[in-house]
DNA sequence: GTTAGCACTCTGCTTTATAGAGTGCTAATA
DNA sequence: TATTAGCACTCTATAAAGCAGAGTGCTAAC
C-alpha cells in the first residue's frame, strides 16, 4: 500500500473520492470513515476506507481540518472530481422552461443580460454574472450625428435592431447640421452592416490615405467616426446580480472575506478581466478556489461559459458561489442559459 | 430629583448627556459613571453622575445593556442631541477642497452624481447615496426622432447641454423619415426651454383639442410626443457607492442585519423612496434608528439633504452609516455637497 | 444638593471536566 | 496479500465553575 504512493488511482479509490466529495458538498461537513462505510456502492470497512483516505491524502487530494474530524476535499480533489468524477444531473423540466420563457420574452440586449443574470443568482441561489457583449463585434447598422453646442457632437449609435448607443464627443472645429448629415451618410452607406471592428480598421486605413492626398472632407468624416467609434472607458461591462446571496453560506461568514468579495463586485473591472479569459474557450469553464488566481474568490468557484451571437462567441456568463457548491447541476444550468441568451441575442431569431 | 421626572432637564444634564454621547460616539462602548467624572467641563462625583444618568435613563434618552455596563444613547437621546446639543464641526480646509476640486471639473450630469456618491462614501467612510435630478424638473431642449424598423422609432431627448436620454417606442403606424423630422421640429419650436412637467402637462391639453377639431397631424405629433415623454419605469434612480465600508462597523456585524441592508442597497426602490421624502425640506435632515419607518435601516443613521439646481429642489443626497457616526462633521459635510452639486449641474454656471 | 462607601450584579475570561467523533496502528482473518 | 476488528490516542466542542473587573443603586454622612 505504502508503494502506491503517487502512484494512478485505481477504480476504487476514486470511486470513494467521489463518494466523499459528493456526501461532502451535500452535508458541509468533513466526512469520517464510518458514513462513507454506509454507502453500498463502496462496501467497504471503516478500517480500509481509512487506508485509502490516507492515500488520497498524500495526494493532496483531501485534507483533515484536525486529527479527530473526517476529511475534506483540496483545490485539487475537486479538481478531479469536475473534471472526471461528476455526473451531472439533468436540469428539471421547470427550470427549463423558466428560463426559456424568460429569455424569449422581448427585451432589448440590457434587459436581456439583466435577465440571465437574475436567472443565473435566483435559480442557483448564488451570484450571477454576465458581460455585456464585446461591443467590437456587433455590427454597425446606423450611425447619427446631432449638432449640440460649439464643438460638441451628440453620436447616437444603432449596432442593431435591439442596441442603441449615444455619447457626446468633442470635435476639432464646429460642424453645421447639413454638414453632419453628409458626414453620417456617407458613413452609413460605407459601413453599416460590417462589425465595428472592421469599421474601426477600416476607418483608420481611410485616415491615412486622406491625410496623403490632402483630402479635407474626407479627413473629416474619418476623424469623426474614429472619435465615435472611439471605446468610452468607463462603460459598465457586466451585471451582478444576488451578491447578497453569497452571505448565507457558512465557508464565506468571514466578515473580511465577505468585505473583500464584496468590493471586488463593486470595483467590477476584476471580474470583467477574469471573466474575458473565457472568451476564447468554447463551453463551460470552472475555476476552483485559488485557480482563479484573485484572491478576493480564493474561497470561491465559478463556473463560467461563453455566449454566442450567431456562431461568434461574444460575452461571457458566470455563477460564482462557495467552492463547496452543487457543481453537477450548476454546470448544466450555466451552458444552458448562455445557449438561450446567444439564441435571444441573434437578431435573425428575432420577430422584425 | 424624584419629583422632578418627567420634567424639562436642567443646564446641567443636558451637559452630561451631551458629554456622554460624545463619548459614545468616540469609543463605541457603555460609557459609566467614572469616566464622565473625569471630564472637566462637568467637575462632578461619579455618585451624582449615577444620579443625574438615573433621571436620563427615566426619560428614555439612555439606556443601560445590563447592570454592570454603563450607558449608552437611545434613538430619543440621539435625536435630542442632533437637534439642539450637538455642536458642528467646521470642514477641514483640505476637506473642502478637495469636494470643490472633484465636482467643479467638467463632468456630464451622471458623472457629477457619480463623483458627488464617491465623495460622500469616501471621505465619511461610510455609505454615500444621491439621486438622479428628477426628471420632471429639468426642461426640454431638444428632442428627435429617428426611425428604426418598421412601428419603432428612437427618440433622443436632450433635456440640458450635458445631459442625453434616449428611448425607443412603438408608434401605431409607420412614419417616415420627414414626417419624423416635420413632428421633431414642430415639438423643439413648440416646448422647448420648458420644464419636462409642464411639456407633459401642455401636451396632454393638446391632445384633448386635436381630438376634437379631429386633426390628424396634431394627434399624430402630441401622441408622439407623449409616448416620448412617458417615464421608463427600471430607470436606475439613485448612485450608490461605498457600501462595502459599513462592514467595518461592529454594530452591524450581525451577518443577517448586513444581509438586509445590502438587500435594501440593491433593491433601491425603497431607499429612493425614503430619499424622495426629502424633497420638500430644505436643508439638512436627519433620521436616527427607527426614524426612517425602513426596518433594515433600524441601526442606521441617515444624514440627508436636498439638493437644488437654480433654486429648483431636484434630487436628494444622503450619507448612510450607525446609528453611532459623527454627525458633528458629517451633516455639514454633507450640506456642503449638496450645494456644490448643485451648483455643478447649474448649466448657467458651466462654461458653454 | 452632593458625595463617599459598600454590597450587589453582571460580563468576560480562564480553567477544568466530559462526551463524542475520528484517526492510526497492530494483529487477526479470509 | 488485502481486508477487517479492536484499541489507545488525539482533538473538538460544550458545559460548568471560578474569578477579576466594571459599574450600579442605595444609604448615610457632609
Amino acid at each position: 500500500m505504502v508503494e502506491k504512493k503517487g502512484q494512478a488511482l485505481n477504480e476504487r479509490s476514486l470511486l470513494l473520492l467521489k463518494s466523499l466529495i459528493e456526501r461532502y458538498i451535500h452535508d458541509g461537513q468533513p466526512v469520517g470513515s464510518r458514513v462513507l462505510s454506509k454507502d453500498p456502492a463502496l462496501n467497504l470497512s471503516p478500517a480500509t476506507i481509512r487506508n485509502v483516505m490516507a492515500d488520497l491524502e498524500d495526494l493532496g487530494l483531501i485534507h483533515s481540518p484536525h486529527t479527530s474530524a473526517g476529511r475534506v476535499p483540496t483545490v485539487s480533489g475537486y479538481r478531479l472530481f469536475v473534471d472526471s468524477l461528476l455526473t451531472v444531473k439533468p436540469l428539471e423540466i421547470s427550470e427549463l422552461n423558466l428560463i426559456q420563457s424568460s429569455l424569449v420574452a422581448k427585451h432589448d440586449i440590457n434587459q436581456s443580460i439583466g435577465v440571465a443574470s437574475k436567472l443565473l443568482s435566483d435559480l442557483t441561489r448564488m451570484t450571477g454574472v454576465v458581460t455585456l457583449p464585446k461591443r467590437e463585434l456587433v455590427s454597425l447598422r446606423h450611425i447619427e450625428f446631432l449638432p449640440l453646442s460649439n464643438t460638441r457632437v451628440l453620436v447616437i449609435l444603432v449596432t442593431n435592431e435591439q442596441e442603441v448607443h449615444n455619447k457626446i464627443i468633442h470635435t476639432s472645429r464646429e460642424f453645421s447640421p447639413s454638414e453632419l448629415q453628409q458626414i453620417s451618410n456617407y458613413i452609413n452607406t460605407m459601413y453599416s452592416g460590417r462589425s465595428l471592428a472592421a469599421v474601426k480598421k477600416a476607418v483608420i486605413e481611410e485616415l491615412k490615405v486622406a491625410q496623403e492626398r490632402m483630402n479635407q472632407a474626407m479627413l473629416d468624416v474619418v476623424q469623426m467616426a474614429k472619435l465615435a467609434l472611439d471605446q468610452d472607458e468607463n462603460s459598465e461591462d457586466c451585471v451582478i446580480s444576488g451578491e447578497t446571496n453569497l452571505m448565507g453560506f457558512s465557508e464565506l461568514s468571514d466578515i473580511d472575506r465577505l468585505k473583500q468579495l464584496f468590493d471586488a463586485f463593486s470595483q467590477k473591472h476584476n471580474v470583467i478581466h477574469l471573466l474575458d479569459q473565457c472568451l476564447n474557450a468554447e463551453g463551460v469553464q470552472i475555476f476552483i478556489g485559488e485557480e482563479s488566481g484573485y484572491q478576493p474568490f480564493n474561497h470561491c468557484s465559478l463556473v463560467t461559459s461563453s455566449y454566442s451571437i450567431d456562431d461568434e462567441v461574444v460575452g461571457v456568463l458566470a455563477v460564482i458561489g462557495p467552492t463547496r457548491m452543487a457543481y453537477e447541476k450548476v454546470i448544466p444550468f450555466v451552458e444552458l442559459t448562455a445557449k438561450l441568451l446567444g439564441a435571444a441575442l441573434n437578431p435573425k431569431t428575432l420577430a422584425p
